[in-house]
DNA sequence: CTAAGTGCAAATCTTTTGCAGAACG
DNA sequence: CGTTCTGCAAAAGATTTGCACTTAG
């Protein structure tokens, strides 16, 4: 999984597997193995991943706990409506973070080091609502990354590769 | 192509077609007739489309000025490396817009009926700009796409659909 | 001429789906 | 037990690529 600067954690009142489980009673599905498998997985850690990273940490076909990539990827859409995680594209693929527990953010994408950077702006939110309001477009939600080159990659001089991209 | 409530165009020195064959004659590369038909037919309108929606308003195999989509495909990102178009994901697919001649800006996008509108705000870029500064970090550009419902949308009172996504 | 470009078809890559057997409640 | 799930493999959709032929400069 990509390495990222995080935000802290929030206080929440239950789990993710609870809250899982809630929102599978609300609509008549089973709490099964493979998902509350998924869940502990994905809640291990806080980072950044897409289907394949995910895949590439869990246990190979014939080992215990293995789970099919139609799975993963069933699941990984459940999650996202049941507000566990969040996700977007970059470069192609569907990226996805911690949503329940998280705070709300955007990001800074260095293109040299593919490096996802977490970032709060309360004046952003404002900003983006006053643009709205002026076409009456009632916003539900936002997505913005921020193009360019991190601390990190801009201190060490490198010059420009064909990979930056958009 | 999708519709699309737009902006101004601005006064540029050089035509679209101009512009393009000096970033080709800049690489050692060659105006041919598919590049030259497929410059005029983009920029004969203003709107977003994806590579299919353009196919579809080029003749089809057989007739004149047929082009390939495989030709598309690849002039569809030279158009962009060459600056004259800028592109983005939307659902799964890379939405394509005119750039050169327009001033930057951002999008609403109707979760309903899937129009994206076009906003300027100079207050975001500044935001953003704040925003990243406190990370050291340098920005090269941004994309933001703010979700939601359209006025025209709002206004037909219809119950959401299953289809309003991210 | 000769390097660059094009069309075609096949290949990729990521994600989705149909279906038969497995497993929750 | 009756559904809902899962794994498998095949399908799908978007885009890319290898290659032989065509064409611009």
């Amino acid at each position: 999984m990509s390495s990222a600067e995080s935000l802290e954690r929030l206080e929440v009142a239950l789990t993710p597997q609870e809250r899982f489980e809630e929102y599978l009673q609300s609509r008549g599905q089973r709490q099964t193995k493979p998902r509350k498998f998924l869940v502990e997985t994905i809640f291990a850690q806080h980072a950044h991943f897409d289907a394949d990273e995910l895949i590439e940490k869990l246990p190979r076909k014939g080992e215990p706990d293995y789970v099919s990539s139609a799975t993963v990827y069933r699941s990984l859409r459940e999650f996202v409506d049941a507000g566990l995680l969040n996700s977007f594209q970059l470069d192609g693929r569907t990226v996805y973070e911690l949503d329940y527990g998280y705070p709300q953010h955007d990001h800074l994408y260095c293109t040299r080091c593919r490096k996802l950077i977490e970032f709060r702006s309360e004046s952003l939110v404002e900003t983006r609502d006053a643009a709205a309001a002026e076409h009456g477009f009632r916003v539900t939600g936002h997505r913005l990354i921020v193009q360019g080159v991190c601390r990190e990659c801009a201190g060490s001089r490198r010059k420009k590769r064909k990979q930056d991209l958009v």
